[in-house]
DNA sequence: TCAAAAAACTAACTACTGTTAGTTAGTTTC
DNA sequence: GAAACTAACTAACAGTAGTTAGTTTTTTGA
């Protein structure tokens, strides 16, 4: 019987399935009766739906900040660091897509503590995406914008990737990523006249 | 007692504290509560729980749908087409951000064939933003883009504003269009002249 | 002023929730 | 071959969900 690890069976199911109907929506049984078990068996593996959908988000959280830290640490030039860090942003992203849907949507599930320390997590992340604007406005390359402003507008167009993201789709999550960088940076404008 | 429209203020209540906890984690009894009532009693107002997510869903949707088609019925040249259909998403957002917020976050709670209809019309919605970056191309004044994948990311930043957008921030919802159609026109490069 | 309508109430139901307790069968380790 | 471990089970609990039925109170309108 080939069982190489029922822990991680149970997190991808649970998960698979929160990405369909939700968190809050998706029981232990509904998670068992995938696996054909029953839902107290769950607890041979696992202590808490909650630890489930904790784990789950540090895991990812964890993924973004290795990426964020070897992108601050190999490269020199704003630009490159932001082609970079959406690269990586991506990578995680689709690399785990059940995982990192449930995470950009269900996070604010996790109660008190929890909740709060993911809350720290996202802000240093964003804190050091925005280091990389400042950077590139003060090398002359980036406009001067509103830093909070296009963080969260770039921010958004990454994480709702995992909306329409398949992996058997046409774009690679490398595509993905050159994309996103080129759409940021130059806009939709040919000839960059728009004034409003 | 100034009881102008019970049923109003119901859901008013309702989104406001749906937007807070999501819509499976705000129960009747929650809803009553923070209306001095008792649950049974929303029942003489509303006919169920999914019919408030519904009738919200539908409200924004009308609105939306409004929108693009006044924008479409007035203007003529592929920019002002575009930035007329963002100011116009922008303010159905901020003008009923609870309203907006559950739409976008928990519309997926219905089931069956309200679900189903509404991704129709949001499909149709989406199909009319696309023509939009279309025209703009064989005007020459976009870039030829892959029109699906920029209407996400152009989407997924507008909708993003209900993460973040307060009534008494420092910018108005105007100015959160223009900017936003600055950014989606002309990125984030000073010089246009990156190359991936 | 009085009847009708609106809007609240209490009690209760059924279904389901996450979880615990206690147990058992099969496998691995000493 | 005994002891320990793994991973499943059944039964059950205490709580919560949305909702219905039936009743009482309040408001409204002629």
């Amino acid at each position: 019987m080939a069982r190489p690890n029922r822990k991680e069976e149970i997190f991808k199911t649970a998960l698979s399935l929160m990405r369909v109907h939700g968190y809050r929506n998706t029981s232990m049984r509904d998670i068992a009766g995938a696996l054909n078990m029953e839902a107290p068996s769950l607890y041979n593996h696992i202590s808490s739906k909650e630890d489930l959908l904790w784990q789950t988000c540090t895991r990812i959280a964890g993924a973004f900040e290795k990426g964020i830290a070897e992108v601050n640490d190999i490269y020199f030039n704003a630009q490159e660091k932001l082609g970079m860090a959406i690269r990586s942003h991506i990578q995680v992203l689709t690399h785990d897509l059940d995982a990192s849907y449930v995470f950009v949507h269900e996070w604010r599930h996790l109660q008190g503590d929890l909740r709060d320390a993911l809350i720290v997590r996202r802000d240093r992340y964003e804190a050091a995406f925005r280091e990389i604007l400042a950077q590139g406005e003060s090398e002359g390359v980036f406009v001067d914008s509103d830093n909070k402003f296009a963080l969260l507008t770039i921010l958004s167009s990454l994480n709702w990737v995992v909306e329409w993201y398949r992996p058997d789709g046409d774009m690679s999550p490398n595509q993905i990523a050159n994309q996103l960088t080129e759409f940021i940076l130059n806009g939709l404008n040919k000839h960059h006249n728009y004034v409003r």
